[in-house]
DNA sequence: CCCCTATCTATGCAGTGTTTAGATTGCCTA
DNA sequence: TAGGCAATCTAAACACTGCATAGATAGGGG
């Protein structure tokens, strides 16, 4: 026990102990093997400890959710700057959507299982996830203000991007894509980027409108 | 307690009364307000009864996805019969899965957690979800066959749909898209409809190639 | 130097999944 | 019709969980 950087109580920093610990746990056992009662056991402190840091189990897991969605948001961040033009923009931010999913398996399960921060509880949780879409939702306008993307409302096209990432990355942590990608012998990453380059694709043809039409 | 049509035991159908009633909790208060011990005590039987028809939680959970997946695969296939068109048919299938999970609140939060059914100890949950992607696949197939879809590798675009419809209705059973449509002042299902319509757009326009360059 | 407050321990309650042993009860057969 | 078998249910117990409470401890600011 040197003296470390920043050791604030007699029992060192025990709330970041338990947040990386519940990260471990996650990503060994899943998020059905974590318990305040394990991570405090894992922690060699007594059962009640966890809650001096974190009023009660769905807050451990809302911190969780809302760092997660701040690494998320630097990713998409550093995607769309990556990107050349309007379009490649979206795909570049689909594909790092996956690739943050990657990178962070532990944060993307918690992120995918909002009712594990008890949002009723913990608005923050709830507060966390706009900012990324925010981003996807100002990319789509963008494109669509310099004709890349079809015009019209952008909620479709956005509501289109948003669902196809969480989608894939639901069935990705959930089983089905990691078991397809074994088939085919390839990893989901690149899957995805095949996908994303089939959205480019339809995307960059001669534009149409998106709009629902009134009648039917 | 009418003689009614198959009581097979002395306590009635307790099976089908525990699914039901499981059903009915996961609609009214989530899924995490279902335990085995609560549907027993809300059947009037012991709390070690339900362990003669489901031999643990997750059973109980595999049963609701297996007949999840049943009701959705006859919906899809419904869906398919009802487009004139192949390109059509991609389109109503994505509405379909969305109006799906509007009919059947309860069984899709169970089909999109599917470990609750512990799916290493009940593999007929990961064996359930293959028919409805199975349709999918052959409806893409069938387009590309009438240059209806772009050519090439159907896996692209197989993902692209199957991600679209389990992300828009994982993000409406998770909140956002409520809170979204509440706001928008429309229903989640018409905006689906949106954005199918905006993804039929896309697939209409002239021909391109969806499969991604060897180089980069 | 002393107190104050954050932190931690100890303990207990209610609820859960699951197992075991034993009681009940309907059906099937002899 | 009587016997027995097997499915079903009860009762009780174990280990685990989240969480609340009361009290001990110990570091930092007055």
């Amino acid at each position: 026990m040197a003296p470390d950087a920043t050791r604030p109580y007699h029992h060192g920093d025990l709330r970041e102990l338990l947040l990386s610990s519940a990260l471990a746990t996650i990503t060994a056992d899943g998020v059905g093997a974590v318990s305040l009662r394990r991570l405090a056991r894992d922690a060699g402190v007594s059962p009640g400890a966890p809650y001096h840091h974190f009023p009660d189990r769905g807050a451990l897991f809302a911190a969780v959710i809302v760092e997660g969605h701040a690494l998320l948001l630097t990713r998409l961040t550093a995607a769309r700057g990556a990107a050349r033009d309007p379009v490649e923009v979206i795909r570049e931010i689909l594909v790092a959507y996956v690739a943050f999913a990657a990178d962070h398996p532990a944060h993307i399960r918690v992120m995918l299982r909002p009712e594990l921060g008890d949002p009723l509880r913990h608005p923050e949780v709830t507060a966390a996830g706009v900012d990324p879409v925010e981003l996807l939702r100002s990319s789509v306008v963008d494109a669509q203000r310099v004709d890349a993307l079809p015009p019209g409302d952008p909620e479709p096209l956005l509501h289109l991007f948003w669902s196809l990432a969480v989608g894939f990355v639901t069935l990705w942590v959930d089983g089905p894509i990691e078991t397809r990608c074994r088939v085919l012998g390839t990893t989901p990453l690149e899957l995805m980027a095949t996908v994303a380059h089939a959205v480019e694709n339809l995307l960059r043809r001669p534009s149409g409108d998106t709009r629902a039409p009134v009648g039917h």
